[in-house]
RNA sequence: CGGGACGUGGCUCAGCCUGGUAGAGCACUCGCUUGGGGUGCGAGGGGUCGGCAGUUCAAAUCUGCCCGUCCCGACCA
């Protein structure tokens, strides 16, 4: 039992004007943080004592599946320089210097650390599969920390790893680690969604985000609400309608027209009396392309990093996906082209940049221009575009035969309304329309293949005696993110409330009138009694008036509460449930055992049968 | 990094434009009061005005540089 007069609980009645997200605001006027410098955090005792909660229940479920480590937070260089990571993690990775002049950093993820550790120690088929999991703090120097605990630069992450013979292995362990996402997020009443997922740069073939809705969060989620379908927008696609494609002009060859001053795609749109859809869009990039020195060639050194023009072409309505886009042309980053960069690819001027008479490289990223052309313009016809000259366009233009393209591929994102892509087993298409709603990512899984194994060198013998590559996964989960979205879906203006399983406190015992012997008894027998129960009881038995206390009651995140008031010389308190503001009045004798019920009811507090 | 805003007791802010004794509310301490939704009254303590430099007889206020924080865009648990 704790007493909430010894306890360090710093509420606040006003939120610093710094926070402007609701978890945010809570979370510093209910004494669980207190700001240290831009995206780090002190955690104070409310705080700390909900993540734990929220950690207990991360190990226990993963002891299901894995094994727990604990790796340092501190790396040297080397690990990093193998994987090649060293160079590519850029400005996000917080590096230091020991007092030799070796080269560390600080953990943002354990890959290499974990697949080393495989290397040295795993020889045979015999000893996999292995799940290896451990709960750390990672560190990132992220170039914007914001919203609270939302994005900062030290969080603490439970990362797993895991390391399987063949595919089917791994699509074992992957399958383990969702089902078991499933029981963590569920047991921290959590309302979340799992979606397809963009793998990214770190190159696996299959991903998912486990997301909950929420405004303050900063991902993009589109789905379906008829079939389910869910995938975040760097990743979903849709059916689209057909356009209604214009009638050619003249002898159907793109022709030359002038259209002064019309550089939006409206005043094209306006100028030739079409629809948006029927003009094409060029947006430029720059793209970075990370290459690796050819070491069996004998040309060792630093890996190399340059730039390459690409060109993309999509529907005059579409928004290029930049995610989808790196993907599509393997680039490791992106910038929009200079004025100067336009005129040398394209000889022509923002605005009016076409895909008529450019030279498309055979290859992403080679010398030249890389063309990439999104798969709605495939098959379109009589199309508007721009004729790299200033003040004209082209009409007639059509993809295929009056342009060619490096690459045809999905490179925009989905809008709201547009059809959902899945079918039914039956094949016809589902019928729904997709809506997109912003949402927090708390946990990610993939399938990561070879690429750590390989370039960490490690090599198991399989049932054959040969010498195989493991082929690993890599699963992830923030712990303060559980938290935060937990506070994000359940808040109102006095504060917010959280599942029995993940709050600080479970019930609030709070001693209407700290002056009145009577009461104060009365309150410290019951609280002893809900401990007895095993319930975790805090016990308000400051000196403040009623309202203050119920004030700071209902800010900081416990579900249940007692009041031991007046009642109490009939034999009643009253039991207030935080999440629905509802009041009962119980007979004293009988609130434990209530409390007990409703928390066995809707507290998530034990854990889900396997 | 690009764009915007801000920095004055613990918190929310006023004062700055137009230079001249550093203020209010909340919080804190003490006394009385009150005792079911942040009681009321009284008395107190607490501030290098983010830092450095400059202008000036005089700088919280004007100028420059730096630091820090937040928000909007490109990255991720």
């Amino acid at each position: 039992m704790h007493r909430w007069s010894r306890l360090f609980i710093p509420t606040l009645r006003e939120a610093p004007a710094d926070a402007e997200v609701a978890s945010h605001k809570f979370l510093l006027r209910a004494g669980y943080i207190r700001q240290l410098g831009a995206g780090i955090y002190n955690y104070l005792p409310l705080g700390q004592r909900s993540l734990n909660k929220i950690i207990a229940i991360v190990r226990e479920e993963m002891d299901l599946i894995g094994q727990e480590f604990f790796l340092p937070a501190i790396l040297p260089r080397e690990p990093w320089e193998q994987s090649g990571r060293w160079a590519t993690m850029g400005e996000n990775m917080f590096r230091l210097k020991d007092r030799k002049g070796a080269d560390l950093c600080l953990g943002m993820t354990h890959e290499e650390i974990m697949t080393t550790m495989a290397g040295n120690e795993l020889r045979s088929y015999k000893q996999l599969p292995q799940i290896w999991y451990q709960i750390q703090t990672k560190f990132r120097d992220e170039p914007r920390p914001k919203a609270g605990l939302l994005r900062v630069r030290q969080f603490t992450m439970k990362d797993s790893y895991s390391f399987d013979i063949d595919m089917t292995g791994l699509d074992k362990s992957y399958d383990l680690h969702d089902a078991v996402y499933r029981r963590i997020f569920t047991r921290c009443g959590l309302k979340f969604v799992a979606v397809e997922a963009d793998s990214g740069a770190m190159g696996g073939s299959q991903s998912q985000e486990f997301m909950v809705y929420t405004n303050a969060g900063e991902d993009l989620i589109a789905s379906c609400p008829v079939c389910g379908y869910a995938a975040n927008l760097e990743k979903a696609t849709s059916r689209l309608d057909p356009v209604n494609e214009m009638e050619a002009t003249g002898d159907g060859k793109p022709e030359l027209v002038s259209t002064p001053g019309c550089a939006a795609i409206s005043d094209v749109a306006e100028f030739f009396k079409i629809s948006p859809a029927s003009d094409i869009k060029c947006v430029a990039y720059m793209a970075l392309k990370h290459g690796t020195p050819d070491k069996a060639a004998g040309k060792p050194g630093a890996p190399t990093e340059t730039w390459h023009g690409v060109a993309t072409f999509l529907r005059g309505d579409h928004q290029v996906n930049e995610t989808k886009l790196l993907g599509a042309v393997g680039g490791a980053d992106l910038r929009t082209m200079q004025a100067e960069e336009l005129s040398q690819f394209f000889n022509g001027p923002a605005g009016f940049l076409g895909p008529v008479g450019l030279s498309p490289t055979s290859k992403p990223l080679d010398e030249g221009l890389t063309v990439v052309v999104d798969k709605s313009l495939e098959g379109r016809k009589n199309l508007v575009a721009g004729a790299n000259k200033l003040d004209y366009h082209l009409r007639n233009v059509v993809p295929g035969r009056d342009f060619k393209w490096t690459l045809l591929a999905d490179i925009r994102s989905v809008n709201e309304v547009e059809a959902c892509p899945q079918t039914a087993h039956d094949g016809s298409p589902c019928t729904g329309k997709l809506v997109v709603g912003k949402a927090v990512e708390v946990g990610h899984i993939f399938k990561l293949g070879y690429r750590y194994s390989e370039s960490m060198g490690a090599r198991v013998l399989d049932v054959n005696g040969k010498e195989v590559t493991p082929i690993m996964g890599s699963y992830g989960i923030g712990i303060e993110r559980i938290l935060t979205a937990a506070i994000e879906q359940s808040n109102d203006q006095n504060g917010f409330w959280l599942p029995a399983s993940i709050a600080p406190f479970t019930v609030v015992v709070t001693v209407t009138n700290a002056s009145d012997v009577a009461l104060r008894e009365a309150g410290e027998k019951l609280a002893a009694e809900l401990d007895t129960a095993g319930l975790d009881v805090l016990l308000d038995d400051r000196d403040e008036r009623a309202g203050v206390k119920f004030k700071d009651a209902d800010l900081v995140g416990i579900p249940y509460r007692i009041n031991v008031g007046k009642k109490v010389a009939a034999g009643q308190v009253e039991l207030v449930t935080r999440a629905t503001a509802t009041s009962v009045d119980v007979a004293l004798d009988e609130v434990v055992a209530l409390v007990k019920q409703r928390v066995e009811e809707d507290g998530l507090l034990g854990a889900i049968p396997a």
